[in-house]
DNA sequence: TATGAATGAGGCTTCATTCAT
DNA sequence: AATGAATGAAGCCTCATTCAT
């Protein structure tokens, strides 16, 4: 009878936003942009309707998981580039723990390797902003590649061809090591980051 | 008068075949599985029905697709490794003829994103077959890379994971240089390639 | 303001299904198998989606009209052959009845002329269980023929033989008597059943 | 290089056509209406333009095999009807070789159940001949029948009822007799026609 | 706030028929 | 006379979204 209060009602919406972001991201986890409304409401437990009661649309959820990947990214970077260590260490432990957060939450994997895949301009309401988070993303890391070439431990190529072959050695690699079911079949185990970050900077060749 | 003669008619459904195979590809390379019959029709300048009066349904014409990836790839293996040069050398122009191919024609290169990026299973007729083709793909890649690392002259890392790797860091990168609109935007020139095969058999880190 | 309850929903569902498998049996009734789900959703005054809503695809809504035209017949078979009455004349009051039920809803005969007339193989999900159907339909009546073929009531042919000329007599007859359109005209007043009755049994009855 | 001559033209024009309703006959004995132009022409071994060559379409392939079932109808009606016996024994023997005929041309059995169970109207470009023809099938029968009434050696009904229920019963047992898949099974020897005969008439006879 | 019933645009596929040779 | 390549209308089904309660 007596209605909710205010602070009742926003710790509803509160939850059943976390919820249904929640389940969002599983499903986006398994079928990418070809996630169903219906698959997520009936994972939450909640009904088709309330989920549009939350986001009016499926692009809206999915601009959220986009923020979300958005921002974990950003932690990393916070975390490992900003530090006073050496360049190479650094850029080395941003690696490291780019995989390995791709690893634990593999959704926010998912949704890099949808951008970079998607052939279809980006569904997002502002493109322009996608844009520039991106580069906010792009940018501390090429700074550092930047200081590493300068301090003369990275080679010295084209900082930006850098970032991408980096960049996309990664995606590639996390595709083939996390992925259930695809044509390599199950995941191996983790000990793949080791040999990747090995690979990646010491190169597949032996010099003796 | 008489009607065409047998010849003239397999001559009609040879270029109607080459003609819908090349738009399909086309169409792939945008779409992926979501290519629509229509799309392909429409865009060979063709009816729909004839779309179908070659290819029963769309997974067939995908398959079609699918075995055209899988013998060019089987070419540039041939043409590579069955060589007499030293295993590092052989490994080394089978990237570059990897990658290159992939630039001529994206399609094919699509196509192996598409099987690594799959959750679904891979809609072919016999999976199984499907498995043993892409086992024909790795297994000579894996006796150089085997090969290399008896030779010393390729570190000695499990070579499944080395392949994978290796593989991963080519579908990553040719993925960000290939594509158009991607979060990268345009894609760079061919230069790339150079750069990716030292980085990739050097590494990023410079050893003075 | 609240959603629907449970119960409001159900009742709403129970509505639209019973609309839906009515509709549904009418245009069977002109059109067998080949009956549209547009046909049905818009005489049901419905979208065609709302159709899929309560039944996944044409041959589940075919199910539903089987199941029916299955529990009508048996309901007919406990009332009239399970009596205390003489084997001649159960077997008398349940051809009456049938024919009397297919005059009412003729769908049920519909249903039962295609299943005889299906040279495809009827399209239900479990072959088996229609099979063991149908065997449950026969069986009682099998019993009385037989018992009216002991007590010396019904001449003495294979009984099967004798259950499937009575089946095919009945369903011919009906088929000429029931339905419109057909080489026959409109059909007959309900006296018919009568004559048919009467030919029939001055047939299997054997006048020492 | 000599052009054929009108006969040798005529030679081709009849085999052809024969051919082709020959073969149209047995996919209408599997498919009725839904039988496909593709199916004959590829089951007569012609190319699909042949068939139109000779038919212009669909319908008029169809109205020939009903004036064929019309044909074999009125020979049987001639052979047995119009003979000197009693009027009884005419009609047993026109419902024996009717049966007998059917058996043996499955084809015109199904085009008469067909007509029966249509409920669309015939798809023939004359309606009114169709149903003309129909009453020249019913009349000889009929007469027949009313020569037995009047003779009292059949039970007096109305003569257009006692016909409707024998070519009811013909149809219907002939149904589960003859046709294989149904729910009934394989069909049974043809001694069923004996059994099915003695009951229709026991039942049609007066026993006085 | 929460729900699920209702909908129709859009994509796949079939098949009778046309038509150039 | 003979052919089969080409076509599009029509039917099935999915799924994002709306809306009454």
């Amino acid at each position: 009878m007596s209605p909710r209060t205010k602070e009742q009602n926003q710790a509803i919406r509160d939850r059943r936003i976390s919820q249904i972001r929640h389940t969002a991201a599983e499903v986006f986890l398994e079928k990418g942009l070809r996630m169903e409304m219906g698959d997520i409401a009936e994972k939450a437990g909640l009904g088709r309707g309330t989920v549009y009661h939350y986001y009016n649309n499926k692009l809206e959820l999915f601009e959220e998981l986009l923020r979300e990947a958005f921002q974990r990214s950003m932690n990393i970077i916070r975390e490992t580039l900003q530090t006073e260590e050496a360049p190479e260490a650094r850029l080395m432990n941003y690696v490291r723990a780019k995989l390995r957060s791709w690893v634990q939450e593999p959704m926010i994997f998912i949704m890099f390797l949808f951008l970079l895949q998607s052939t279809d301009p980006i569904p997002v309401s502002n493109p322009a902003e996608l844009q520039r988070e991106m580069e906010q993303l792009m940018e501390p890391v090429l700074d550092v590649i930047k200081q590493g070439i300068t301090a003369g431990t990275l080679v010295a190529i084209n900082p930006e061809t850098m970032y991408k072959t980096l960049f996309g050695t990664l995606i590639g690699t996390a595709n083939i090591f996390i992925r259930k079911n695809n044509i390599f079949g199950a995941p191996d185990q983790d000990t793949w980051i080791n040999d990747v970050v090995y690979i990646v900077f010491n190169g597949f060749r032996n010099d003796v």
